[in-house]
This record gives C-alpha cells, structure tokens and sequence, in this order.
RNA sequence: GGGCGAGUAGCUCAGUUGGCGAGAGCGUCUGCCUUACAAGCAGAAGGUCACCCGUUCAAGUCGGGUUUCGCCCA
C-alpha cells in the first residue's frame, strides 16, 4: 500500500472492489438481524436489451438510498429481478429471425419461445454486467425474472384468485388492436403522434328525396361498415332529417340517422358516420342506441367477406379504390388537408386498428377505491408532491384493465375450454358475472391446474386458451410475489411492506398505481411507503432518450472513458428535482473532477498523516474546531436532505463542501498550522458522506488509509460532535484573507510578490492574529504585519466588520483606488437607507421576528462602519 | 379544448415556512506549473429574478392576470 499515484485510475480498481463486496456478502441481509428493514424493489429492466442512461439514473438513486440505508443502521434489501415484457421481447426476437429469413409461424409456437428463451440468457447476462459495472448494491442471491417456473405459478394464482372473486370477466370489447403484432394493446401501450392526413366529404343520398347528407371522415375505407348517421339533436341544420333514412353509398345500404349529444357540430359538417365495429367513439354510441354491428376487417387489417369486392384488399389499398369509385358515383363533395392524431403501437409503430373482440378483463373501480385512500392519508407518500394529482386522476376515471394478449411470449391465461361442449365464441361472462355472481360458462374452467375432464360434460378434450397476459399482470404483485408470496415465509415478514420504490413518472399508472392495488388486494398492506418519481433523461436539445433516435449514449462507454463513480456523479450532480434531466457528457466530466480532487485529498493526507488516528482529535486547534463546526451544519443538511429524497441537493452540498471547504480552506491550513488526527478523521467521515454517491474511489480511499473495518459500507454515518471553541476568529481571518487576495487581483499584483500590511482590530482579534500570523501571511502573501500604526503613505483599504487593513502597494494608482472605494461608498449609501426606512417603520418594529431585527440591526451598524472607515481611507489618499 | 410544469448570469440549474449584499457548475477574461491535484490554484466580469397588477414593514418566493416554451390527456 505505499503506491498512490497523483491521478485516479477508475479502471484499476473498480472491477476488484465489486467483486470484493459480493465475496463479504455486503448486499446480501440477514433476515434474522435485529436492524430496522429497509428495502428497494428494482423496476425491473426488460430482457429486450442492453440499459440506457435513465436505467443509469433510476438505479444509482436506488443504490444510493441502499448504501445510505445501510451505513444508517439498517438491514437492506435491494431486490434484484427481470421482466419477460411480453410484447416488447417477441417483436424483438421476430424481427431478428425475420433478418435471418425466418417466420416465427414457420417454427410453430413451442420453438418460438425457446428462441425467446435463448435471447432472454443472453440479454440478461448483459444486463447483469452492466449493473455490476455501476457498481450497484443489488442482491443477487435472490434474482428473480417474472416468467420462471415459481413467479408463474404466483401469476396465476393472481388470475385465479380474481376470477372466484368475480373480478376477471371474458367480455366483448373494442380494443386497440395491432394488426402487425396481431395482438390486443392496453391504452397505455398506445402512442399518439399527429401526422398530416386528409379530410373526404362524403355524400350519402337521403331515401325518399332528392337530397344528400355530407359527412367528413379520415378513414373512408371504414364506411363499408357504417350502420347510422349521428347528428346533434340541437344542430338546426339537420332536425328534420332525425328519425329518416339514407343510402350508404357503394355498399347500398339504408341505415338511419340518429342524433346524440355527443356529435360536434362544429367538426366537419357535423355529421358523422357511425362505424361501430371499428371506432371506440362510434362502439359506445352504437351500445347506446343498440345499432347494428358490422365487422369489416380481418386481424390484419385487411378487408373482409362482408365488403364484397374489397375482400382481401388491405385498408390503404380499399380507401384509394373507395375514393375512386365514390368519385365516379359523383359522391364525393371534397377533399382537405387535415392534420390527425394517429394512434399507434408504441412498439412497432404500426397505426392501431380498434377491433371488437373477446378479451379478459380486470374490473378496476373496487381496486382503485381503497388504493386512492392510502395516498390521501399518506400511507403512500409521494415525491415529489405535484404527481399525487396525475395519480387520482387516472385513479379516479379508471377503466377496466384489459389483461389479455394474443402473443406467444407471457403467462398463459389459465382458462381452459371443452371442445365438446363449449363455444368460447360465447364465452361472454360480464353480464353473468356481474355484481360477484359466478356463474362459470359450460365446459369452461378457470384453474391453476390443467384439469384433465371436463366437470360439465366428462369429455377429456380440453384445450387452454390460447392468448397470454399482460406484462403488468405479472409486473403489479412484484413487490411481494419476490418476498415468497403467497407463502408466509420469513422474508416476507421481515422485509415487506418494502420501504421505497424509486421509478419515472411515466409508469406510474402502468405500474405504481397497479402494485399499489394488488399489494392492498392480495397482502392487506401497501406495497412501499414512498414513492420517488425521478426525471426523465434528454438529450442536449431537450429530446427525449430512445434507440430509435440513437441520442442516448451507451453507459458502459462512458464508464469505460470517465469511470461508474464520475458517471453516477455527474449525473446526480444534473438531476434536478422537479425537471427532465438535460444531460450532457460535460457533466460526467465534472464527476470525474470531483473524484480526481478528492483522489488527491486523500493522498495529501496519506503523505502528512498516514499514522494519524482515524478518531476525533483529543486535542483541537481552533482550525480543527471551526473545520468540525462546518462539518456539523453539512451533516445536518444533508440528513434533511435524505429525509425528503432530495439527491441533488446533497451531491452539491458535498461537492462544495469537499473542494471549497476541507481542501480550499482547511488543507491549506494546516500545511501551515500542524495539527494531528483531524484532516484524517474528517476524510474518513467525508468518504462515509460520500459512498452512496461514489462507492468504488470511496472504498480504495478507506483501504489506502488503512481505516479499522473490513469494507467502508460497514462504517457508521457521522454523527454532529459538539464544538466547544469559539471560532469566530476563524471566520474574520477567512474573509480578511479573501478581501487582500480580492486587492492583489485587482492591481495586477505578482502573486510571488510578498505585501505589507498593517490592521487596526480589537485586542481580542490581534491577539489571535499574533498567534496565527503565519496562515495570514501564508495564504494572503504577506511579509510584514504591523498593528495599531496609521498608514503614513497611499494605501489600498481593505474594511470588514472589526478588522481595518491596509495593504500598503510601492505604486498605488491613487486613482483607481479612489474611483474603486467611492463605488462602494455608492453601492452601501442606499443599502444604508433602505435598511434605515425600514428599521423605523412602525409595522416593521411591530411585526418583523425579533431574530430578523436581530440580523438587520446588526447589518445596519456593519454598513454604518464599513462606510465611515471607506471615507477616511479616501481622505488619506 | 382540459390539466401539469417551467421562464433567475452567455449555457445548465440551486434558491426551504416571504427576511443576511440573489448562489453553483460550465463557458469567458486576468494572473499563476505555489511540493496533493494544470483533471490544479488565486481572482474578475456577467442578473430589471419573463411581463403587469395586487397583498405585505418586507416578494425571486404569496395571490390575480398576460405571455413564451415543454409535457400529458382528449
């Protein structure tokens, strides 16, 4: 341990400390230990790829509250998992065998899954290196991924559970579909950008006269399953057509006009066409007022029988030859351009096609209810505040939860059907099931278990439903199915209800909101009691992070050229609380700064006082008193800081403290003013500080210093140490050292140039400047120092509260120092009269605290002095 | 159309319940390789706290309005 070398190299070390800490067992809690618990769930990465830089910021704050957790007495858990996502792991795996010239329909569905298999191996061994790589303090001991054998096995039960309690219902429904993907998305899964498109007028002859409706559509092609025309009922325009009939062009049919209040009459002509089976607007209305229901389209988005010679066309190709035949007919008035908001499948971009369908849904309104109650009382805390109000309105408007997926990658739904006996074509169980009456379909079971015969009719021709569930199925009972649910094991006594869940706010109805309704659901209790919201990353410009933009740097890049602790820092360093992150690399350089400084403290005080002890000083100078003084408010900031997960705010809090502080100031001094066991005592509390940040440089720097414990996270947070010497003294020489270094800048002095000096103070402070003269002339560059003498020559006036000093300049530009003092009398004349008008006021005497009184007389008598000692500094001049 | 957030130094952002001379980092400028650190040290310049009105002894901070930008929902 005698190399330490003057800058740091992040590469050499970090790999062996991680490895270090997983041989001690550090992340890994004893659940017998008596220690208060303090657990973290991992938003689980998705097995779809590497990790990004918002991976990068969710994790480093979960692994700092972690390592703060644990150096403050606590037994942590943090839970390691993955998540199979469904739908985001198949279209990858497809599209990566359709390169290769394979359908995933070729391979049939058993093999499919194991090539998903094959990728999810790899991809999670990636993944596994790069959180290593950052350092985080994740237990792997209980890895969990939501697609093994056991989590399974808890997925269904959940599904099983709300079923025989009457929450999980099979209903008929219009769903975004896919009709790339061929499979149901929830709302969620849905994204919506604006794209130009175009608006058609299209005429529909009324029956029994000579006249036409215009109606204004985006989609023409859907017009072939139009089963009414909706107008307002208060529009004027069309109140004598209500209850009358028109010919839909080109499939000629009659259908009715209706009238509703929904219609817009300002929207197009304010008519619409109404498409039940292929618009959610149009499904509700046509439930309303029990409209006939035409199916037009087959799963891929291609037409169907039902629209006689546009069969087999797909939807674009049938709009264009619509369009024509409807100009032929003369049925079209006119065509404009109109932007639309097109929803699309968020993850193959295909434009969404809404589709009637048989889906399993989860009823939501009995869930939500006890879950908006525990944010409202704080059993769930949420940070920051402003997210409460997204939360209850999603909670309080929600709609049932449509779990089911027609994908080959996820839990299949445990349903299984007689095919002798039963239809799942009816399969409709909403009505039935309504209000908790169970009355399960014939030759239809719901069960955890294949069963072998049919319990209505014998047959042993069952078959399970083919579709699988919604990730978040699997997702919501994460917190405790990991603990070993529904099982009463130990852990999940010991470590649940977890502590805090650190997430993005854009998954907090995805995710959030559901976790917190299955753990009331299915354990009783909350699943955490805070809830972090941390920002999103963009780029420079401000655009958000994707791979489809290619914006978003590989972490592992970074921690290759700057090191994990300088990424984890600089990041921290630009997170700021309530607004995205604007990232750029600079920052990370900063982190890297920042560690190469405290590098370099560390080592100044293993070549001054390697053999120091590590304890708190026996015997205090009053450098080491004031030092420990500011420790003591840094201490008590940050604790408050913590307390209300404000990260950035600590980053900068020990960023300022370490360099502008301990080093500037405090190792300075004691270059000059020897003194024993402090400089080390407070390294090791500053790198105790500073460990959740920054573990790798903070356990080299404990074990080059030979600190006692076996590895810096087994330390204890510093505790504030009362400081009995007055070191006021301290904070005048400080600030006297400032003002003359502040004078050699502004004459252009040699910094080698040693300057005369002479001051006018108290007793007291001359006293303690005879004694400290050596850290005056040290770190302001002074010779000579006289005391109680006038300047008998031109002089440059230095004037703080209790000190006159003047440093005397061979030759003093007499007018620059006048200009420079007569300014300052300016600037301090209307302080002066500002703080004079209010300290009469009769309301401000009445009202102000007396500690602002306090302050402002004080300030008041400062300015009243500093300004008298500036004009006898100019007089003499 | 509805909701949320933001506007503070050239840039990115701090700024607790109203109360010290509005701060930091980066950038710019000046001078320094001063024996831990040039990935450094010592300094400087730079602000009508978006705009208007109000509450108050006191407003960057609270209230109302205007405006620009961003995001979410329909």
């Amino acid at each position: 341990m005698d190399e330490f070398p003057n800058k740091y190299d992040p590469q050499s070390i970090e790999d062996h400390w991680y490895e270090f800490w997983l041989k001690e067992k550090l992340f890994t809690p004893d659940p017998r230990s008596k220690k208060p618990p303090y657990t973290v769930m991992i938003p689980l990465p998705n097995v779809t790829g590497r990790l990004t830089l918002g991976h990068t910021l969710n994790n480093s704050i979960q692994d700092i509250l972690i390592r703060y957790s644990k150096l403050t007495g606590h037994e942590t858990l943090w839970m390691m998992g993955m998540d199979h996502a469904g739908i985001a792991t198949q279209v990858v795996v497809e599209e990566k065998l359709l390169k290769e010239g394979i359908k995933k329909e070729d391979l049939g569905r058993d093999k499919f899954v194991q090539e998903i298999w094959r990728w999810k191996e790899e991809y999670a061994t990636t993944i596994r290196k790069q959180l290593e790589k950052m350092g985080f303090a994740l237990d792997w001991s209980r890895e969990q991924f939501t697609l093994s054998e056991d989590y399974s096995k808890k997925v269904i039960k959940v599904f099983v559970d709300l079923y025989n309690k009457g929450l999980v219902y099979r209903g008929e429904y219009i769903i975004n579909w896919c009709p790339r993907c061929l499979s149901a998305l929830s709302d969620e899964q849905v994204e919506t950008e604006e794209e130009p498109g175009k608006l058609y007028y299209i005429k529909y002859p009324i029956i029994g006269t000579e006249n036409f409706i215009t109606v204004a559509t985006t989609r023409p092609e859907t017009m072939l399953g139009d089963t009414a025309i909706c107008v307002n009922p208060k529009d004027q325009r069309y109140k004598k057509l209500i209850g009358g009939t028109v010919l839909l062009p080109i499939m000629k049919r009659s259908i009715p006009i209706i009238c509703d209040d929904y219609v817009d009459p300002d929207f197009g002509t304010g008519a619409l066409k109404v498409t039940p089976s292929h618009d959610p607007f149009d499904f509700t209305l046509a439930k309303k007022h029990d409209l006939e229901f035409i199916n037009i389209m087959n799963p891929d988005a291609t037409l169907n029988e039902n629209t006689k010679e546009y069969n087999k066309l797909n939807r674009y190709a049938a709009r264009t030859k619509i369009i024509a035949t409807l100009k032929k007919e003369g049925s079209l008035e006119k065509v404009e351009d109109y932007r639309l908001p097109l929803a699309k499948c968020e993850r193959c971009h295909t434009a969404i096609e809404p589709r009637i369908s048989k889906q399993w849904f989860v009823r939501m309104k009995a869930l939500a209810k006890p879950a908006i109650e525990v944010v409202k009382n704080e059993t769930v805390k949420i940070y920051p505040k402003r997210w409460i109000n997204l939360y209850n309105h999603w909670m309080e408007n929600i709609r049932d939860w449509c779990i089911s997926r027609q994908l080959w990658w996820g839990h299949r739904i445990p349903v299984y059907y007689c095919s002798k006996c039963c239809d799942p074509k009816n399969a409709e169980t909403n009505k039935s099931r309504k209000n908790g009456e169970i009355k399960p379909l014939k030759g239809m079971l719901v069960s955890t278990k294949r069963p072998k015969k049919c319990p209505d009719c014998g047959s042993d021709a069952m078959y399970q439903d083919k579709d699988v569930l919604d990730t978040w199925f699997s997702s919501w009972i994460w917190p405790f199915a990991t603990l070993g649910w529904p099982n009463k094991t130990k852990d999940l006594k010991r470590f649940y209800p977890t502590q805090t869940l650190v997430t993005g706010w854009e998954i907090i109805y995805l995710w959030v909101a559901r976790m917190i309704m299955a753990g009331l659901e299915f354990t009783g209790q909350v699943p955490f009691s805070n809830v972090v919201f941390h920002p999103l990353v963009r780029d420079e410009k401000g655009k958000k992070m994707s791979k489809s933009l290619g914006n978003s740097p590989d972490p592992m890049d970074l921690i290759a050229e700057y090191g994990a602790d300088a990424l984890r820092y600089g990041l921290q360093l630009i997170t700021p609380k309530e607004q995205d992150v604007l990232y750029s690399e600079k920052s990370i350089d900063v982190g890297r700064k920042f560690c190469n400084k405290l590098w370099n403290a560390a080592r100044l005080i293993w070549m001054n006082h390697k053999d120091d002890n590590e304890t708190p000083p026996s015997q205090p100078t009053i450098y080491d008193a004031w030092i420990i003084s500011e420790f003591n408010s840094l201490i008590e900031n940050i604790n408050k800081h913590f307390a209300n997960f404000e990260l950035n705010a600590i980053a900068r809090e020990l960023y300022d403290f370490m360099w502008h502080t301990f080093c500037d100031w405090y190792l300075e001094i004691i270059k000059i003013c020897p003194s024993k066991d402090t400089a080390k005592y407070l390294l090791k509390q500053i790198i105790i500080m500073l460990h959740p940040y920054i573990p790798f440089i903070t356990e080299e720097i404990y074990h080059k210093l030979n600190f006692s414990k076996k590895s810096i996270l087994l330390e204890d947070w510093p505790k504030i140490k009362a400081v009995k010497i007055d070191i006021a003294n301290v904070r005048t020489l400080k600030r006297l050292i400032e003002e003359i270094r502040n004078i050699r800048g502004l004459f252009n002095l040699d910094p080698k140039e040693k300057l005369s000096a002479i001051i006018n103070t108290s007793e007291d402070f001359s006293n303690f400047l005879g004694k400290n003269h050596m850290v005056l002339q040290g770190l302001a560059g002074l010779k000579d120092i006289d005391y109680a003498k006038k300047p008998d020559q031109p002089v440059a006036s230095i004037i703080i509260p209790a000190v006159d000093c003047y440093i005397i300049l061979a030759n003093i530009d007499i007018e620059q120092e006048r200009k420079r003092l007569s300014t300052e009398i300016t600037a301090l004349s209307k302080k002066i009269d500002e703080i004079k008008y209010r300290l009469n006021n009769q309301n401000y005497i009445r009202k102000a605290a007396p500690l602002v009184k306090q302050r402002e007389q004080k300030r008041f008598e400062d300015f009243l002095k500093k300004k008298e000692g500036i004009v006898k500094a100019i007089e003499k001049l």
